[in-house]
DNA sequence: CTGAAAGCGCTTACAG
DNA sequence: CTGAAAGCGCTTACAG
C-alpha cells in the first residue's frame, strides 16, 4: 500500500510538504506543488482518510442522515437536498439508518469522527433527541418533525403540518358526500413516532367536527409504510366493514396497496370507493387511477432546509422552526359518493 | 470528548488493558473487565473508529456497494441479502453510490481503510474492473453483471441471462399473436453498460427469428429506467408508431410509465396494447394492471451471492459465475391481440 | 493478567 | 518555502 511515506521519497521531498500539497496548503513552491502532485498521479495515491481525520481539526462535509432505506419520499427528498447543495457548492456525505435505529447516538459519533460542518436529519424521533441531542454542537436541521418544543439552540425544523395535512385530507372525502371514511396506516403507538399519531388525530378532528361516527375498531386499520402492509391491513378494513365509500391512507405507498386490495375484493375507485394518500411521492402521478393525495413541498422543504443550514454555518444565526405549506393533489382515485 | 485514556485513569487501570476489554481479548480478569465495563457504561464511551481502523489489521465486515440511489430492484435485493447475512450472524456496511460513480476505485479505497473482509457489487460497469479491480484482493462477488470473461480469482459472479429474459418476454408477446411490437428503454450506446444492450439483442433475436420487422428508428424509444423517462419514451413512440400492440419496457420502471402514458392517449392495457416489464420489483404486484414481467430471482440471487462469498471468506475456494433463473411473470398487462 | 512503548498514516505548529 | 518532530486515539507485540 502507497502512502504519503512513499510519496514523499519518491519525489525527494518531506512528508510534510506532501502533506501540504495534498490539503492544497498555499506555502508551497510551484516547482515542490508540480513535481508532487505528479507522483501522486502516478502513483494513483489516495491519502488513506482514518488518519486523516484522526489528526484533522477542520470540519468536513455537510453529513445527511436518512431514516429508513426504502422510503421513497425520503429518496426524493434527499435528491432534492443533494441537488440544492451542490447548487451551492457543496458536497454532502449521506448516511442511510434503520427505521428503527437511533439517529442521534449515530450522529454522536460521526461528529467525534468527522466533524462535520453541518448535519441534516430526513426523519427521527424526538425521543432520541431529547435523550443525546445535547452532545451534538454542530448546526443541525431536523426535517419532517417539528423540534420547536425542544430547548436546543442548534436544532432548526422544517415540518409539514401533519395535523391540517391530514385533516384537509379527510375533508376532501367529505366534501365529495362521503360519510362512512376509514383509516388506513401508522400505528396508535405513540412511541413509533409523531407522524402517524398526527395524522391520525386531525383526520380524527374533522371527523367529529362534521359529527360523523369514527372507532378504532370498525374504521382503523395500522399498517407500516409500505405497500405490502398497505394492501393486507385495507383487505383487513375492508373485511369488518362494509360500509366504507371513502379511505385516507397515512402514506402514499399505503394508498397504493389500498387501491389494489379494493379491486381485488371486485369493487372499482374510485366509483366505488375513493381513495386519498399523503406525501405526493412521483409515483402517485403515474399510477391508474392518479392517486389523490397531500403534497408536502419537497422543494421548499428541500430549500429552506439547506438555506438555514448553510446560514448558520457560516454566520451565527438563531435556529428557525418553520412549517412548509402542502398542496392537496387532486388526482383521479376521489369521485362524488353515489346517493 | 472522552478517549481511551480517560477511561485508563478512571479506572485505575491502563490504556492497553481498557483496550482489551473493548475488544473481549481473553486476557483480562474478570475484575478488570468489570470495573472498566461500568466506566465505559458510565461515560457512554465509543472508541473513536478512525483510530481504531488505523491501527487494526483484522477484516472488518462485508461491505456492499449499490449502484443508484433509486432503483428499487436493487433495493429489495439489498434488503434479501442484508437479511441472509443476517441469518449467518454477519452484519454488513453498505454504502450507496451514484449512478455513474466508479465503484472499484471506492472499493480500492475502502479496503484501504476498513479491511473489509468481502464485498458484494450490486451493479457495476466491467470497464472499471478491468482497469483496477487486480488491486483489490478481498473476496468479491458483482451480482446482475457478468464477471465471467474477466481474469481475476477473487471475483464471482451472479447474474440473470438478460438475452434469454427479455427474449421470452418478447416472445411472450409474439405467443400472444403481437406483430408490431415496440421496445422502451435503455439505450444503444455500449458505453451505458451491458445490461440494456443485452435486453435490447435478446428481444431483436427473437423477433428476427419470427421474421418480425424491427427497426430502431421505428420501433424503439431509449430512455433511463424511470417512470418519468419511461413515460416520455412511451408517448414518443406511440407518437411515431401508431401500429404497435405490443411493448417490451426494458425495466419494470419503464413499464409504469408505458402504462401511463398509453392510457394518456385514450388507449387500453391490455386492450390496446399489452406491455411486458423486467426485473419483477414488488410494484408489479399492485399496480393496475398487474404488470407482466420477467422476474429475476432475488431469493436466490441473494442465497448464492452469500453462501460464495461466505465460503470464500472462511475456505480457500475458487470463484464462480452462475447464472440464476427467472421467472416469466404472467400479469394482467397482456392480452391476446384484437385480430 | 497487566503495563510501557512502539507505531498505524496522517496534519500542523515550530523553527529555520 | 521546507523539514523534523510531536501527536491524534487507538492496538498489539513484548516483557514481566
Amino acid at each position: 500500500m502507497t502512502t504519503i511515506k512513499d510519496i514523499a521519497r519518491l519525489s525527494g521531498y518531506s512528508v510534510g510538504t506532501v502533506s501540504r500539497v495534498l490539503n492544497n496548503h498555499p506555502d508551497v513552491s510551484p516547482k515542490a506543488r508540480e513535481v508532487i502532485s505528479r507522483i501522486i498521479e502516478e502513483e494513483n495515491f489516495q491519502p488513506n482518510s482514518n488518519a486523516k481525520l484522526l489528526k484533522q481539526t477542520t470540519a468536513s462535509a455537510v453529513t445527511v442522515f436518512v431514516k429508513g432505506t426504502s422510503n421513497v419520499f425520503f429518496e426524493n427528498l434527499l435528491e432534492k437536498i443533494q441537488e440544492t447543495f451542490k447548487e451551492n457548492g457543496e458536497e454532502i456525505s449521506v448516511v442511510f439508518l434503520d427505521e428503527t435505529a437511533n439517529e442521534v447516538e449515530t450522529a454522536i459519533q460521526i461528529c467525534m469522527e468527522r466533524k462535520p460542518k453541518g448535519i441534516v436529519f430526513l426523519g427521527g424521533n424526538l425521543k432520541y433527541f431529547e435523550e443525546s441531542f445535547a452532545k451534538i454542537t454542530a448546526p443541525c436541521v431536523l426535517v419532517t418533525v417539528s423540534a420547536a418544543s425542544l430547548p436546543f439552540a442548534n436544532l432548526s425544523s422544517f415540518t409539514t403540518d401533519d395535523i391540517k395535512g391530514a385533516s384537509d385530507a379527510v375533508d376532501y372525502l367529505i366534501r365529495k358526500g362521503h360519510r362512512q371514511i376509514g383509516i388506513v396506516g401508522g400505528s396508535l403507538n405513540t412511541e413509533d413516532g409523531l407522524v402517524s399519531g398526527e395524522r391520525i388525530s386531525g383526520a380524527e378532528a374533522v371527523l367529529k367536527k362534521n359529527h360523523l361516527a369514527f372507532s378504532y375498531e370498525k374504521d382503523y386499520e395500522p399498517s407500516r409504510f409500505s405497500m405490502a402492509s398497505g394492501y393486507e391491513a385495507t383487505r383487513r378494513l375492508l373485511e369488518k366493514n362494509d360500509e366504507i365509500t371513502g379511505i385516507f391512507a397515512l402514506s402514499d405507498m399505503v394508498a397504493v396497496g389500498a387501491l389494489r386490495a379494493i379491486q381485488d375484493k371486485g369493487l372499482r375507485v374510485p366509483e366505488d370507493i375513493s381513495v386519498i394518500g399523503y406525501d405526493g411521492i412521483e409515483y402517485t402521478r403515474y399510477a391508474v387511477p392518479r392517486i389523490a393525495t397531500i403534497r408536502q413541498d419537497i422543494d421548499m422543504l428541500a430549500k429552506r432546509t439547506v438555506e438555514d443550514l448553510l446560514m448558520r454555518i457560516s454566520y451565527r444565526r438563531s435556529t428557525v422552526h418553520e412549517v412548509i405549506p402542502y398542496r392537496v393533489i387532486t388526482g383521479e382515485s376521489i369521485a362524488v359518493r353515489k346517493p
